[in-house]
RNA sequence: CGGGGCGUGGCCCAGCCCGGUUAAGGCGCCUGGUUUGGGACCAGGAGAUCGCAGGUUCGAAUCCUGCCGCCCCGACCA
């Protein structure tokens, strides 16, 4: 290969940006911390966006759109909302510009300044529940299931591509509800559902649990998240759901009056992924040579590479590539033909390589003569050569395989790599070691931070499906209720 | 905000210390030809206010001053 990534073990983070970069997911824009989404990775972004959307209406939800631009006293109603995100918001003071009396180029017209600031939205919480406060009068009116695709401005100091942009494009799903329980149980299914998207099409494994009071978002009652594994041994928190109490509701003032007529305040939830997913995809899964997609979410599952000498043989050859192409896009698959003749098939194995096509299909004279073709899998770059006959079913099979064994490959390398330790010896080293931790914690703030400052490694989760016998915590030695999940994260 | 790096055709970059008149090379692009089972080759061609502003000098990509921007590593956060 004439062009090569750096390879993971030498340095994972400029393994990560090369890849970004070179399979044509994302480039830097000229503005700090932005980026432009390539065509390519875009597709992979509206995949997902796709499959999301659909369990979002499957459960009840409906789509809006909400304004980008949000008045600056709606974010100072919710105390810990503001705490939480003032510090990084972006701010428009003035509608205009002029030309620079002085010189070339455009200045702010100071005329032009704005009585109230408007805030870029770091999310949409305050004046959902602004509008909120409108639709809703009575328990009729709940629940109220509503969904936006958006993009949020969060002024970052540190940004990476994908993992942490300054504008990012998500979806932020805002929930009212008659009662607790009714909004508890919805926090629970939508944290489900991200799960269900994360495994079952991203092949990326998760575990499920709740957030420490100091981990939770500003303005949760609680926030349950999922964290995936990175194959650098970093957590990376690929999705939150937040039950929101009545916290919004009062700061909002949003009530309705029950079948008794009495007034109350409405409960609520939120729960977002944006596109910090793409870089966990490609954090889960790729290698050396590029990126590797699961098929459900790879814009090709099959690229279709015609080999060939000379005009006459191009023809043929590509006719029955075009024979093969219309049987398997009939067959529901999503299929390139590269008849590009411009480059030559190496090319487009390493290119296809380097962007994860699950599936290589090459044909040439040889298969032509032996009705046969070669089948490359991405994932483990391995060939076999297939008859023609029945080769949809086959490709499909095939898919399917991939698909799956690219979940059981990263969930046993996180099964591997998750130990319970007892003792603050054995802690650190497994931490040194990035390796996921379930050891016993006392339960306070304190004793988090005192963790975190020592180790690098933060509480990613109360785990839902963890080990509940109590114990005593790995720190002080103080009771503990619980094993809890501990990890450097991203 | 600290530390480091970088700004030169679309992209990667040499040249800068030690100033000198056509700013080198590779990739890509255009034209023609030969090629094609793992990133082809030949020939020709187009394409550059050397980040910006001042200064020194006969002469600045190169030296001096100031500014701007981006990237990477930390601190902070999804």
């Amino acid at each position: 290969m004439a062009k090569k990534l750096t390879p993971r073990s030498e340095d994972y983070s400029k393994w990560y940006n090369e890849i970004v970069v070179d399979a044509d997911l994302a480039q830097h824009s000229d503005v700090k911390g932005c980026m432009i989404i390539k065509p390519y990775g875009y597709a992979i972004w509206e995949r997902m966006k796709d499959v999301l959307d659909g369990m979002f209406k499957e459960t009840g939800h409906m789509n809006a759109y909400f304004p980008l631009f949000i008045p600056k006293s709606y974010l100072s109603k919710e105390a810990a909302h503001v705490e939480g995100f003032a510090k990084e918001c972006a701010v428009v003071t003035h509608y205009r510009l002029m030309n620079d009396p002085n010189g070339k180029g455009l200045i702010v017209d100071p005329k032009a300044k704005l009585e109230e600031e408007l805030i870029v939205r770091p999310t949409s919480e305050t004046i959902i529940w602004n509008t909120y406060r409108k639709w809703i009068q009575s328990y009729r009116d709940l629940p109220l299931l509503i969904n936006q695709w958006a993009n949020v401005v969060r002024w970052e100091m540190r940004t990476r591509l994908f993992l942490r942009t300054t504008e990012f494009l998500w979806q932020e799903g805002h929930t009212a509800h008659a009662t607790e329980q009714e909004a508890q149980e919805e926090t629970r299914r939508m944290l489900d559902i991200y799960a269900k998207f994360t495994e079952g099409w991203m092949a990326m494994p998760v575990i499920k649990g709740d957030k420490t009071e100091s981990e939770r978002f500003a303005g949760a009652e609680s926030t349950l998240c999922i964290e995936a594994r990175m194959q650098d041994g970093k957590a990376l928190q690929a999705g939150t759901s937040h039950f929101l109490g009545q916290n919004f509701a009062k700061a909002f003032d949003v009530k309705f009056a029950t079948k008794e007529g009495k007034q109350e305040l409405v409960w609520a939830t939120s729960w977002g992924v944006s596109t910090r997913l793409m870089g966990a995809l490609v954090m889960t899964h790729s290698d050396d040579a590029g990126l590797v997609l699961p098929p459900k979410l790879a814009p090709i599952e099959v690229v279709i590479v015609p080999i060939y000498k000379g005009q006459e043989q191009m023809d043929e050859i590509v006719d029955r590539c075009r024979e093969i192409e219309t049987e398997l896009r009939a067959a529901g698959i999503r299929v390139k033909l590269d008849a590009d003749d411009s480059k030559r098939s190496g090319w487009k194995f390493a290119e296809y390589e380097l962007k994860g096509v699950p599936i290589r299909l090459a044909v040439g004279p040889r298969d032509l003569a032996n009705n046969s073709c070669e089948l490359a899998r991405r994932d483990t770059r391995t060939k076999s050569f297939e008859s023609l006959d029945g080769i949809a079913p086959h490709v499909r099979t095939l898919l399917d395989t991939i698909q799956s064994d690219l979940f059981s490959t990263a969930q046993d390398r996180m099964v591997k790599n998750t130990v319970h330790v007892d003792t603050w010896e054995e802690f650190q080293a497994a931490i040194n070691d990035e390796m996921f931790v379930l050891a016993h914690w006392d339960g306070t703030s304190e004793t988090e931070d005192l963790i975190s400052d020592e180790t690098k490694a933060s509480i990613r989760c109360l785990p839902f499906d963890g080990d509940l016998t109590p114990g005593v915590c790995v720190k002080t030695g103080n009771p503990s209720a619980r094993r809890v999940l501990f990890a450097k994260s991203y």
